[in-house]
DNA sequence: ACAATAGTGTCTGTTAGACACTATGCC
DNA sequence: GGCATAGTGTCTAACAGACACTATTGT
C-alpha cells in the first residue's frame, strides 16, 4: 500500500492518453455527427470519432487537446466546446489500458460546409452506416443525451445556429434536438425572460411569401457562457 | 499531421494518469470532504484529497480505481459514486503534464464514523484550515457545485442518508446540501410523486417528548440509480 | 393538559400550455 | 383581398409555496 518509491510516476507509464471530440451539427432538422475516417491502426479506414493523443508539449489541457484535434482533424476553429467526461479502462482500445477524454462540440451548419475539411462525413446520429469503433458508440450517445438534457433548461442549442437566427428557426432548433415540440408561446416567454438575445436591428428574415421574422443574435455574455433557467419550456 | 509511426503509443508517456475522489459527508448540518495528510512527495505532509495511480494491472476502469483509492486509503466500500470529470494540463502537478480523473462520492455519517481508517480528515467544505494542493480546490468546488445541482432535481441527497431516515431528517439533508429552506408540504409532495421511498413497516424514530416520525428507505431500485424529477421543491 | 414536532387539507399566487386573435409580408 | 406565417393577448389547468389545522408522542 505504501510506495516510498518516489519514481511511482515512471511506475506506471503504460496508459494510453487520448482526446476524442463528438462534433455536432443540425441538418434537416436532425442531429449530425462529423466523422473521420482512421488513418491509423487498430481499426484502420473506419469511421470514428476525430480524436488523437494528448501532446504534452504543445497542449496546456485535455480542452486545449480537443480544439487542437477539431483544428487540425476537421478544420473547424473555436466552436462551442464542454468537456463530456473520460471513458477509461483495460478494454476499450486493443492497444492496452486507455484513457479517453471526450468532448463534445457544436457548429452551425453553415460554418462546417464552408470552413471544415471536405473529408469529414457528416452522418444522423440515429443511422449510422457502420457501427463505431472503440466505445464511440457511447461517447456520442453521451454527448447526445448531454445535448437534450441541457437543452431542457439552457441556452446550449443556440450554438447549433448561426450567427443571426429568427425564433421560429431558433424553436424549430430547440424542438430537434430534444425531439418534442414545444408550446409557441411559452417558448418565446422563456426567451424574453432569459434576456440572452438582442433583437439585430432593422434585420429580417423571409422564408416564403409572407411576413419575414426578425432576426436576433446571442448578447455577447453568452457567446461563450450558457445562460440556464429554473424551468422548462 | 499523419503519423505513420505504429509506436506513436510510445511516442507520447509522459502523462501522469491519476484518480482523485471527493468523499463527502455530512456533519452537523454542513457538508464535510474526507481529506488524507500526503504520505509522498510532492506536498507531502498536506491534506489532499484521497488519490492515486491508475493501477492497468488491478482496475478495470477508472470507476474501479477510484473505487479501490476509497476501499485502501479511505477505508470505504460501495458507496454512492460517480464520475465528476478531467482536471488535466500541465502545471496542475509539478512532475509534469498530468491528468487526474475525478470521481466524487456520497457516504452516510456512520459509516464514516464506524468503519473508515481513522486518520481520514473530516472537515468542513466551506472551511477548510489550509488551502489544498495542486487543483483540488477546483475539483472539490466542482464536486459541492455538482451535488447542489444535481439535489435540485434528484434523489442524490438519499445517499448523504443511513439506511432508513425519517422524512424530516431527509429534508434537512436536503435544505443543508442545496443551502436554502424547503417548504415541507412541497417537500413531502415531491417525495410523494417521485415513488422512491418506501416505509419501514412499524419502524419510527423519536427525536424527544414528541410524536415519533415515520422511518423510510430507498427502494431497491434506486439505490444504485437516481431518481430525477421535472421540476425542483 | 401541555409542549413539541409529525403529518395533512386547503387556499392562493405563479407558471406553462391551449387557443384565438392580430400583424405583415408577397402574390 | 387571400394566404401563409410572425407575433401577441388571454384563458385555463397544473403546480409550488403559505398557512392552518389535526395527530401523536412524552412529561
Amino acid at each position: 500500500m505504501s510506495r516510498p518509491d518516489p519514481r511511482t510516476a515512471e511506475a506506471y507509464p503504460n496508459i494510453i492518453c487520448t482526446v476524442d471530440v463528438v462534433l455536432l451539427v443540425l441538418r434537416n432538422n436532425a442531429l449530425h455527427v462529423a466523422l473521420l475516417k482512421r488513418e491509423q491502426m487498430p481499426f484502420k479506414g473506419r469511421l470514428a470519432l476525430p480524436g488523437g493523443y494528448i501532446h504534452a508539449q504543445e497542449d496546456g489541457d485535455a480542452e486545449a487537446s480537443a480544439a487542437r484535434v477539431l483544428r487540425e482533424k476537421a478544420g473547424v476553429s473555436s466552436p462551442y466546446l464542454e468537456q463530456l467526461g473520460s471513458f477509461s479502462g483495460a478494454r476499450r482500445d486493443p492497444r492496452g489500458w486507455s484513457v479517453s477524454l471526450a468532448y463534445y462540440a457544436l457548429v452551425a451548419p453553415d460554418l462546417l460546409s464552408e470552413t471544415a475539411h471536405p473529408e469529414l462525413a457528416i452522418l444522423p446520429v440515429d443511422a449510422l452506416p457502420e457501427p463505431l469503433p472503440f466505445d464511440h458508440a457511447r461517447i456520442l450517445a453521451a454527448a447526445v443525451e448531454r445535448l437534450r438534457a441541457k437543452s431542457q433548461y439552457s441556452s446550449l442549442p443556440c450554438h447549433l445556429a448561426g450567427e443571426a437566427f429568427t425564433l421560429p428557426e431558433l424553436q424549430q432548433i430547440y424542438e430537434a434536438v430534444m425531439g418534442s415540440t414545444i408550446n409557441k408561446v411559452s417558448f418565446r416567454r422563456k426567451m424574453d425572460e432569459m434576456d440572452m438575445l438582442e433583437a439585430v436591428p432593422g434585420a429580417q428574415r423571409a422564408d416564403g411569401p409572407f411576413r419575414p421574422a426578425q432576426l436576433y443574435r446571442l448578447k455577447p455574455a453568452f457567446r461563450t457562457r450558457l445562460k440556464l433557467i429554473n424551468r422548462g419550456f
